[in-house]
DNA sequence: ATAAGATAATACTAACGAGTAATATATGGT
DNA sequence: ACCATATATTACTCGTTAGTATTATCTTAT
């Protein structure tokens, strides 16, 4: 008796993909604590005890979410390092289009850069990681006798950082501008600052 | 009978003042929702309805502890508007000394600044504002000749607002770099950028 | 056809945390 | 000396929300 038990053509991974996809639109617009369970299994059009039948807790699905954006993010930075003994003129495309795959990347991924990004305790590990790898790129660089060498590539990373961070927030999710269009911009300005009229 | 009442020596002010003081240092460390009434008052060493008798709610304290840092903010940046005819010479002093100021602000008001510009909805707000202030004032240099025109001060103003944001969570904070020096070092970086050697 | 395992629902618990009613003690002006 | 007011406490309520015990139905391999 009842309307209880298992629907016809239920799938496993299927309620699980779409928890997963509607945990991280709810997680990135509402932030953690604000972001219920009781929501995200109303929108998924199943119920409590389903949600924890494929994730442990709250937490683990957002740990999920977490570690696929991390994982995306560095598995992309990794491989956009540069190789040593590059042309010296090519550099600044190179650069830019290290910069277009990460923005690039985090277009594709709203909802998880959102959370992953901008609004866990974890983001900021993933800014310091991210800030590290910059740096020794730009040390690699300045070996290679590109930049002047009296600067803290340590600060500069940082600034990288945060510039990416904000135009990411500003102008590539509200889709004013594209990402090769911010990455190029970014670089001309570091590259050659506001007083330049060096060609 | 029993240990109730008013205690000996009791100051409102006070009271209120110790209140805000820890709210504040719980809401920067602990973010909105994590952040209880009753670890506050704890901390205070006053009872839950004592804090109510100062406060509306917990979301009306954490209000004024934006305001007040809304507050600050605006103050500080409204006042360091160029004035119109400047001396060129003296404009990346000028500018610098105006970043001081704001990174000196962040400096004596840590708490307030993680609520206000960090943690909470309405730093998106500020941000906002922020660089709407900033990109008036690169216009307006512009027009006196001062920069390249062909640059978008939008997105400029946006990167600056990262830019500080970035350095006051990395630099700042943790006491690696002085207000003076993290603002000469930007000003320094925009106006050359890492290419030139010019002088 | 049937048992085993997978997928799901109903109806609950348990805890936490914001906010309050009622009450008591100190202080300061008259 | 006394009362009005400011300051504080004890001991609650009440809603919200994460998580669960139990039961039911579907699917697939044999």
């Amino acid at each position: 008796m009842g309307k209880r038990g298992r629907k016809k053509g239920a799938s496993g991974e299927q309620s699980r993909a779409l928890l997963l996809s509607i945990a991280a639109e709810e997680f990135a617009n509402k932030g953690y604590y604000q972001t219920k369970v009781s929501t995200i299994v109303q929108r998924a059009g199943v119920t409590q005890p389903t949600f924890y039948l494929y994730f442990k807790s709250k937490e683990a699905i957002y740990q999920e979410l977490m570690d696929s954006f991390s994982k995306g993010l560095f598995d992309l930075t990794s491989k956009s390092r540069l190789e040593p003994g590059i042309d010296f003129n090519s550099l600044p495309l190179r650069i830019t289009k290290g910069l277009t795959g990460i923005f690039t990347f985090f277009s594709e991924n709203q909802n998880v850069t959102r959370i992953g990004f901008f609004n866990s305790l974890e983001a900021e590990v993933i800014k310091k990681q991210l800030a590290l790898q910059i740096r020794d790129n730009l040390i690699s660089e300045v070996k290679n006798g590109y930049f002047q060498t009296d600067m803290d590539m340590g600060l500069i990373a940082e600034i990288l950082v945060g510039t990416i961070e904000r135009l990411t927030l500003t102008k590539l999710f509200p889709g004013i501008k594209e990402p090769e269009e911010i990455a190029s911009e970014i670089v001309h300005l570091f590259l050659n600052g506001m007083l330049s009229k060096r060609e």
